[in-house]
DNA sequence: CGAATGAATGAAAACGATTTCATCCAGCAC
DNA sequence: GTGCTGGATGAAATCGTTTTCATTCATTCG
């Protein structure tokens, strides 16, 4: 069964298919009963209004872009939870790429965002081996903005995020101030991700300005897991001279390093110090509660999305 | 600065529009040096496929609509995750819609999908209010799955899922073999979730099958969150016969159910049992790990989509 | 009354691919 | 030489909208 058409629809309402294009899409050009003849033909006769045709003749899809570097965060939800939301209210369907932290994928995935003529791209953290492909997009008028990340002025995008070198400056600085002197890091890779380097930068300040000297051997990076957070704090703790406070710079590996600690049979913060850094939930509901860096997530993306 | 056309790559290849669309997706049917050519061209003028005249002219686009009750559980990462990395794979793009539990906001998801002519569309949970919506998106030649699910015979639609009754049953039987006969059950709404009642028909079939009768004040129904968990075990502590094993059949409202014991003092296991039912990773992270009924979420949709 | 205004509509040219038939030709068997 | 076969290619129709100009006609203004 062939669909309908707006070309069937016009000859039906015995108006021209321009006509049924304005009543679907600036219902204002078209006097009141052309209009809701037209709405009870289509109605009656079940058309399908042709998206692809729309996006082609338009030259621009209505379809936004999310990228995320991996679905095993809780970036994940709160990034395109959040704009999936904000989007649906305005009509824009929104297209997840899941970019694995790998550049190459991203850079195919980008690659895909051009050829939909997509309406814009959200991308969740930086990554700058594909600076001049992203900027090289952004100049064609695919409009692009960085989430989660605070950009240096060099680079000419939009971006709404948090200053993570702020935060985990503050937040080693907090554990410090309670008098510890060997304080871990538990961090995602610095050389991939933006944000895990700016946070490694601000532990490192908030040491030096205390005149610590950084011990790498407290300094664990790995991708952001449960799993990792946990065999990082396994290491730390097994380590001649453990630290007495840890930072987990990172969504998930905060809860991991809690349950490595448990394991042991530390107490948290009696025997350990323990400092998460996210935006999720499920910390409200560790015993104890994680000390924790908060991160307004879902506004980050939800309420500055333009 | 207008895009190139593969009219004009064909132009500057000498060839006709036909075989650069043949050089781009059935190459085997295009000459190696014809091909080599076509492929330095694009290269060279940075030509970009367009997608929308595609899907225009073959009348079906390969992007994958998945359809999510909340981006607030785990459902969210598992289902789109497993999905995404899987069509990745395979070069399909996915659409996320999330329904927030709403039928009439699934509805206006699913004629999306028809208007963009979808390649297939996959649904997590399934909604009976649209069911005829559904059926007739089949029927039109859009393929849907339902996943998380394992839908009644007179229900024509392909599905992979679990056996959410036979789960709860267990489950539930596994609390009264311990020898409890006041246990509770926190839950989704029965009304509006299929797998919800599928889980409470479970429940109360193992409690009749020993002979148990159900206490309507045992069982509560919330939408799954931790907070809406965690409040639900407080009313079943509070009540005057409170239970003494609670089965929390639903991703995260377990997590707050502990919380909830926790915070009246009660220890888990010794002064009240706890069984969830997750798919989540956290349950391993949690003090005590809580008992669970594991649900392969991952593979659920990960190894058998098609 | 003539001109100007503005609302409602139509004609027709894009938009950029895909795909079905041909067509052409080289090579090969007989 | 004739007739096939099959690989490589091209011509042209088609997909279903959108949108820019016109055009028409009824008002309104001076």
């Amino acid at each position: 069964m062939a669909q309908i058409t707006i070309q069937d629809v016009a000859q039906m309402a015995g108006v021209s298919p321009a006509t049924v294009s304005r009543a679907l899409h600036s219902p204002h050009l078209v006097s009141k009963a052309t209009r809701e003849n037209i709405e009870r033909i289509i109605r009656e006769n079940n058309y399908i209004y042709n998206a692809a045709a729309a996006d082609l003749s338009r030259r621009k899809s209505s379809v936004l872009g999310v990228f995320i570097p991996t679905t095993g965060g809780t970036v994940f939800a709160s990034t395109v939870g959040a704009i999936e939301e904000y989007a649906y209210e305005r009509g824009f369907p929104v297209m997840v790429s899941n970019t694995r932290y790998d550049p190459e994928i991203e850079a195919v995935l980008l690659h895909k965002c051009l050829e939909r003529r997509m309406a814009g791209v959200i991308l969740t953290g930086y990554c700058q081996a594909n600076e001049q492909l992203i900027l090289s997009m952004a100049e064609k008028g695919l409009p692009c903005l960085v989430a989660w990340e605070i950009l240096p002025e060099s680079v000419p995008l939009s971006y709404v995020g948090i200053d993570n070198y702020q935060a985990a400056f503050e937040a080693t600085d907090y554990l410090l101030g309670l008098g510890h002197r060997r304080v871990g890091l538990i961090v995602g890779p610095r050389s991939g991700i933006l944000r895990a380097r700016r946070r490694y930068d601000g532990y490192a300040a908030a040491l030096e300005a205390r005149g610590i000297p950084c011990d790498p051997a407290l300094v664990i990076e790995r991708h952001p897991t449960m799993l990792n957070g946990k065999e990082a704090m396994s290491r730390l703790l097994r380590l001649p001279k453990p630290p007495t406070a840890v930072f987990a710079a990172s969504d998930f590996m905060a809860i991991g390093a809690m349950a490595a600690a448990r394991e042991r049979g530390l107490r948290v913060p009696e025997d350990i110090s323990l400092m998460g850094f996210d935006d999720i939930e499920f910390t409200n509901y560790t015993s104890p509660p994680l000390t924790t860096v908060r991160v307004p997530s879902w506004d980050i993306v939800g309420s500055q999305a333009k």
